[in-house]
This record gives structure tokens, sequence and C-alpha cells, in this order.
DNA sequence: CGCCCCATGTAAGCAGTTACATGATTAC
DNA sequence: GTAATCATGTAACTGCTTACATGGGGCG
């Protein structure tokens, strides 16, 4: 349900084609939505036929055509009406924290090998987004509305990543003190 | 994918029925994985036609009868090869993100209601979280290998809850503000 | 010569949710 | 009497992933 109105939600702002939405979700906006293109192209054909959104088709040469679509009046009216509904908490799936709850069936090098590489996984998103806050974001002051909205959704991504690396730290000094025993 | 080796995990431990783990999924491990009672006994099935886990057969008066769920060794042996895997970290999805992320849209009360009541549901979590600890993991000196590892994913939902309600703070402060403008 | 970017999709399948179903016992 | 606990499942459906498919242009 939410991938659909995460894509209402990008095309409020404006006019994109299937392509431009699968690259969103794989950069600026992954840290609260992904999707595959198949699953976004799936997903305009559906909106269109529900008419919440429509597309304009672009003839390009040199490049492939392509769909611009934009956003419908009933599909403004969808996307205020879901915003107004109280919003349910994911409860969150995590593999590694499975693997750690039973962490003594295993050596606590191969888990200690792979909490380093998630450590780094996370220490360089935390500094990605970071970066884009230095950039876009440096002075609070002077920013619209929707900036200041749109710096609180980077806000949870950093303070999310911190979170995790101070967790990691914590582990990482469990099973190192376990390496040292065996 | 990971349900499949969540119920080898905790079979690893002891039996259990269908029921059980169904239980766990609501109680102690929610914050790691969760799970319908219909997903568990399908899964259950799938394990046993794969030769992961069997089942007794328990007949009990006054109570319905039960399945007591095994796990087998080559289940063990599965479940070992998996936590050998590198990890891979799902990309979570948060649709009150999305909400934000247009948060112009709106207005500000809608928001901060709906704010708000996510916030006490973290602060609730957390609470009984920290209850766990306290009552379980108090000195962590006595704790067996198993014990230590079972409170490092409980810290995990300590420290994520946590990062939820400063992000909480950012959010509501900001709100506050909007609506005094308005 | 192969790989990445642009741009769109179909088809098959897996994972998970929601609705429906049964039925006895215990607690308020 | 009505709700909760114990205990198991089937059926229909949605959401998402993975594999497959096409095809020109630019870069090294």
């Amino acid at each position: 349900m939410s991938l659909k109105h995460s894509i209402l939600a990008l095309l409020s702002r404006e006019s994109k084609t299937g392509y431009d939405l699968s690259r969103d979700a794989e950069n600026s906006t992954r840290f609260f939505w992904s999707a595959t293109h198949q699953q976004v192209y799936k997903d305009l054909s559906r909106l269109e036929e529900e008419g919440l959104v429509h597309h304009q088709a672009i003839e390009q040469n040199e490049k492939p055509d392509k769909k611009a679509y934009s956003i419908t009046k009933t599909g403004m009216k969808e996307l205020k009406h879901w915003m107004r509904q109280p919003s349910e908490p994911k409860p969150s799936k995590d593999e590694f924290l499975i693997k750690l709850f039973v962490g003594d069936l295993v050596s606590s090098e191969i888990l200690l090998e792979d909490l380093l590489r998630q450590k780094d996984l996370h220490l360089s998103k935390r500094e990605r987004y970071l970066e884009i806050e230095r950039k876009y974001f440096k002075d609070r002051k002077t920013l619209s509305t929707p900036q200041r909205f749109r710096h609180l959704t980077l806000r949870r991504g950093i303070l999310s990543e911190t979170a995790w690396l101070s967790w990691c730290d914590e582990v990482e000094s469990f099973l190192r003190q376990q390496q040292n025993l065996a």
C-alpha cells in the first residue's frame, strides 16, 4: 500500500517518469522507501487505472521515448486523505539479529566479520547523509517549509544510523572479548 | 527466507509448537521478527517437508491436541550454514516518513497528533525493554554466553527506540513552532 | 569489445496478510 | 453470556522480488 502513496507523494512535487522514480528510490529517499523499477512501473499502471495519475508520452531522439507521469486532482485528494490516517509502525525484521540471538552456535570470528561489514555500511550511509545535510540544510533559518520537512526525514536517517553504530560498538567489544577467551 | 530461519533458530533451543512460536513472535522477539500464526504453520509444514524439522503429536485432555516441533540434524546444519552467510540489511519502510516528506500538504495539527501517538508507542516499547533488561540482564558478569547474546538483541531494541524518541522530539518542536506561526 | 546509462516492460514465483473456520475450557 | 486462552489450519489475495527481454548511445 505505501509504495503507491510514496509515488503519489513524489509526484505531488513534480512530474516524473518511472525511471526517475526508481532512481529516487535508489538514491535520495532510500532510507524510508525503496522499490525496484518493475514494481514502480506496475504501480504506476495501477494508479493510472484508478485515475490517480496520468501520463504524457514524450518522444526523444537519441534516447528512448518516455512517459512523464503527473498526479491528478483525485490523486491529490487521495494522498491528503491518506496523510490524515494514523500511521502504523511496521515491525522491522533483521536477519543479523536472529543470528545473534543464537550466536553461540557459530564461532565469534564469523559473527565479527559479518558485524564489521555492517558497521562499515552504516558508517558510510551516515557519512553520506551528513554530507547532504551540510550541503543542502546547513543554515536552518533560511530553509523553506517543504525543505525543513525534507530535512526532518534526513535527520531520521542520521539518527538511525548513529544508533546502529553505537549498537555495533557494543556487539563488537563483546565479540572481541569472546575471541580472547577462546 | 528469514522467517524460516527464525523458526529454526528458536527451535534450536527447545521444542515448540506452532502456537508457541506465534506467541514468541508477538512477545519476546517481536522487535526483530514478527509473524502471524498462519504464516508460522505454513512454514512449519514446509520445513517438515524439507526435513529440517519434525513433529511429535501430543494428545491432551481438556485442551486441544498439539504438535511439538523439534529441529533435525539437517535443520541444525542448515541453520549454521545460513548463519555463516553475510547478512543483507533490509531497507526499512516507514509510512510516517513519507507523510513528513510532503508534510506541507496537510495541517501541522494532524501530523503532530500522529507523531505524538507514535512517540507514545516508542516510549512504552522502550520502557518494556528496559524492564526486561532490569529483570533478566541486570548483572552482566553472571550471564551465560547464550544469555549475553540475547541481551545484545535486546540492546538493539533499546537503542533503536531511544533513537526514535530523540527524533520524535526534533519533529515535535518543529511542528509546534509551525502551529504557532499559523 | 564490453559495460554503463537511458527507458520500458512481462512472467513467474515467493512471502506475508486478511478473512474465514472450528471447538473445548476457563475466567469475569 | 461473552471474552480470552489454547490449538490448528484453509483460501484468497496483495506486495514485492527475481529472472528475462529489448535496444540505441556514449565511454574506456
